[in-house]
DNA sequence: CATGAATGAGAATTCATTCAT
DNA sequence: AATGAATGAATTCTCATTCAT
C-alpha cells in the first residue's frame, strides 16, 4: 500500500548495526525496518511517527527496532544520509544552462531528474523539513544536503548572468526554494496538477528568472 | 530577549476567552500568552513548544494559560487568525504587475510588505509549515491563507501571460513558494544575506521570470 | 428547567454564613447558590459537580461561593442537613402498622409522603449515596439520616412480629433499601412506571412482607 | 489484605490487551491489575480510585497499565464484563418459587448464592451504582446487568401472583433492590448482621411480600 | 536474532480554592 | 457584597528506550 515504487536504499543503517556483521536476515530485517519508516513517515509526518507504528508496519518488535538503530533519530539519519547521496550526485549532473532552447532543456531535464528523486524521498524530505526547526542532529544533515544543491546552482547561475545587482547564492536557493516547496505542495495535495505540467511551468520561470532565458511561446500540440 | 519588534496584535483570543467578558486585566494576561508563545514558537518550533514553556515566559501559571486557551493548538489558532487577517489584507494591495520599471517597482514594494509580515509573524508561519503535515486544524487554516495569496496573484500573473503553456495556478504556488522558504532560510539562518538583497534579487527573478518583465542591468549606486 | 418545583429551604446555610448577619440580598444569594447546586447534583450528580457550574447556574462567582461556604462540601452538608430535618419529621409520623386494610393505608400514605419527599430532594439523596464510598463527611451524615428512618421503622416492625426468627433491623433496613433503590431507579430512568404504580406495589409487598399484612385482591375502580 | 478471598477471573481484559497476543507472563501481569483494580475499589470506591493507586497495589508502573488497559474506565468495563456473566449465568439459575417450605428454601438458596456473588464482586458492583449516575459506559453496562435479573424475577414473581393489580416489573425491581442495597450496607458497615441473618430475614421478606409464601413461625434449632 | 514486557520521565489538563480590586 | 483573575497540586496518558527470556 505505499504510495510510490521505491528504489532499492543503498542504506548503511544506524550506528549499531554498523558495529556488528549483518548477514543476510540481519540486512532484511533493517530494510524492512527502513522501508517502514518511509512508509510511517509519508503518513504521519516527522513527529507524529513512533517506534510503534514503524515495527507494526515493518513486522518486527520494539526490542529489534533497537538492534539496528541507536535511536528514532539514528533511524532517520540512515534514511536521510541515502538522500544526501543521491541528492549529491544530482547536483554534479548539473551542466552549464544556456539561454537558449538547449539551455531549457537542459534544465528541464535536471528537474525532471530531481523531481523524480523528490517524489522518491519525499517523506524523507518532509522530515527534515519538519525536523529542522528543531535543533536537532537529522536538522543539520538536511543543510548540508541543501549545500551541496546551492553550491551546484551558483556556479551555473554565476555563468549564466553577470549583473552585479543579481545575487547569485539567493537565486540559487531561490530556485531550490521553490522546487522544493512545490513539490511539498504537490505531495501534501495542495497544489494538484500533473507533474509534467508544474516542471514545464517551473522550468519557464527559473530559465527565464534566474538563467537569464529567453521567453518564448512554446508549441505544444494543440490539445 | 523576543527578536523582533512585534506589532499590535489584534487577536480575539482562544474558545474559552470569547465565552467570556475581559476586562483589562484579563486582556493584558492574554496578551501576555500570545506574545510569549511567540517567543517559544521562535526559539523552539511548534512540535517542541510546551505549554510550560510558554507560561514560564509570560510569568503566570498553567491554571491561567487555561482560563484563556482551550490548550495548546487553540493558542496557535488564535495567533494564525491574526496572521490570515493580515495576509488577506496584504493580497487585497497587489495590482497588476507590469512587465516594465514600473512593474518592478510595484512588485518589489510588495514583496517588501510581505516581506515584512513574514519576518513579524515568522514564528508563527514556521509553526503552520510544522504542523500541517498532520490532519490538525492548525494545518487546515494554513491552506486558506495560502489560497488566499495564490488566488491574487493568480489573477495578476494571468493579466501579464498570454502563454498557453505556463499555467498561472502552478507559477503564482511557485512565487509563494519561492518567497515563503527563502524567508524561512533566512529565519533559521540557512541563508544569510541582507533582506534587502534578498528582495532585490527575487524580484528580478519573479518579475522576470513569472510577469514577464525585462531583465536589464539595474544602476545602483556603485556600492 | 429544574425537574421539580421545589419547596422552600429552610437552610442554614455553609459554615461562613453562619458567622456573619446576613441581610435580605445576602439571604437571596445563598438561596441561589443552594438552588443552583439541587440542578446541578440533578444532571450531574455529586463527583461531577463543579463549583464552578453551580455559580454559572446561580449567575454570580467564585468567590461569592467562598463568601457563603467553606468548600463545596460544606455546601452540600447544608443541603443535606436540610433532607435530614425532613426525614426526621416523616419518621416521626410513623404510626402502628397493624395486619388489616386500615394498616395498609397507613403505610401506603406514608411511603406516599417519603416517596414525594425523595422526589423533591432527589438529587440530594443520590449525591449522598455516591459520596457515602469515601470517607468523607457528607457520606456521614447520611447515615444518620438512614439511622433515623430505620429506628422508627424497627419499633413499628418490632410491634407487627414476634417472630424469633426474623430480624427486625435487618427488616427495616431491607424496607429503606427498597424504596430507596427503587426511587433511585425511578428518577435515573432504570424504572419507568407511573409513581402511583410503584407506591402500590411496594406497599403490597412491605405490608405482607414486613408488617405481617393479609395478601387479597385489592379492589380497584375498574381502570 | 483484601477483604474476601477471590475466584478466579475469567476476564477478557481491555482494549489493548485484546489487539495482542499475551504470554504467561503478560496474563499474569493483567491480573495482578484486575485484583489490585478490585482491592482499590474497596478501599476507595470508583471515583477516588486513581490508577496510581492500581498501580501501587499492583506492583506495577503508570507505563504498563495503559498497556493492558485504555484507561481507568476500560479495566472497570472489563471487571464489570466478568460481573455481568456471572449475574446472567445466576439469573438463569432461578426456578420456580411456590408458596411453599419449598419455596421458601429454593429461594434462600438463590439468594444465599447471590449473596456470594455481591460479596465477591462487591467493590466492583458498588463502583457501578457509582458510576452510572454520569452518563458513561460504565452505567450503561450495569443497566444491562440489572436487566438479566429482573427478567428472570419477572417471570418467577408473575407465576406466583396473579393479582391485578401487583405489578411483577415493580416487584422484580424492588426484589432487587432491596437484596442488592442490603448488601451494600452490609459491604459498607452500615448494617452490621451476620450474612446468614440477613438471609434469613430478607428470603422470609420476600417469600411472603413478593412470591406469596405463607408466613409461619419456623422452627429453629433452639439457639 | 528476535521478542514481548516493563519502565518512568515528561506533557497536558482540570478544578477547588485564594487573591486583589 | 461581589467579582474576575490567578494559582498549583493532582491526575491521566504517552512513548522512547531498556530488560529478560
Amino acid at each position: 500500500m505505499a504510495a510510490t515504487p521505491r528504489r532499492k536504499l543503498s542504506t548503511r543503517g544506524g550506528a549499531p548495526a554498523q558495529e556488528r556483521e549483518l548477514r543476510a536476515q540481519g540486512k532484511k530485517t533493517m530494510r524492512k525496518l527502513l522501508d517502514a519508516a518511509m512508509t510511517v513517515l509519508e503518513k504521519r509526518g516527522y513527529h507524529a511517527a513512533r517506534v510503534d507504528d514503524i515495527v507494526k508496519v515493518a513486522r518486527t518488535s520494539h526490542g529489534t527496532f533497537y538492534l539496528y538503530f541507536a535511536n528514532k533519530e539514528d533511524l532517520f539519519r540512515a534514511l536521510l544520509a541515502d538522500v544526501a547521496d543521491e541528492v549529491a550526485a544530482l547536483a554534479e549532473t548539473l551542466g552549464p544552462i544556456g539561454p537558449d532552447e538547449a539551455g531549457y532543456r537542459e534544465l528541464r531535464s535536471w528537474l525532471g531528474r530531481f523531481s523524480d528523486l523528490y517524489v522518491h524521498y519525499g517523506p524523507v524530505i518532509r522530515a527534515w523539513t519538519e525536523a529542522e526547526v528543531e535543533g536537532d542532529d537529522v536538522g543539520r544533515m538536511g543543510e548540508q544536503v541543501l549545500t551541496t544543491v546551492v553550491t551546484a546552482l551558483i556556479e551555473s547561475i554565476t555563468e549564466a548572468n553577470d549583473s552585479d545587482d543579481f545575487d547569485p547564492q539567493v537565486a540559487a536557493m531561490a530556485t531550490v526554494a521553490m522546487i522544493e516547496r512545490l513539490h511539498y505542495y504537490l505531495l501534501s495535495r495542495q497544489l494538484d496538477v500533473p507533474r509534467e505540467d508544474l516542471l514545464d511551468t517551473v522550468t519557464t520561470v527559473l530559465h527565464v528568472g534566474v538563467f537569464g532565458g529567453t521567453r518564448r511561446k512554446r508549441r505544444r500540440s494543440a490539445s
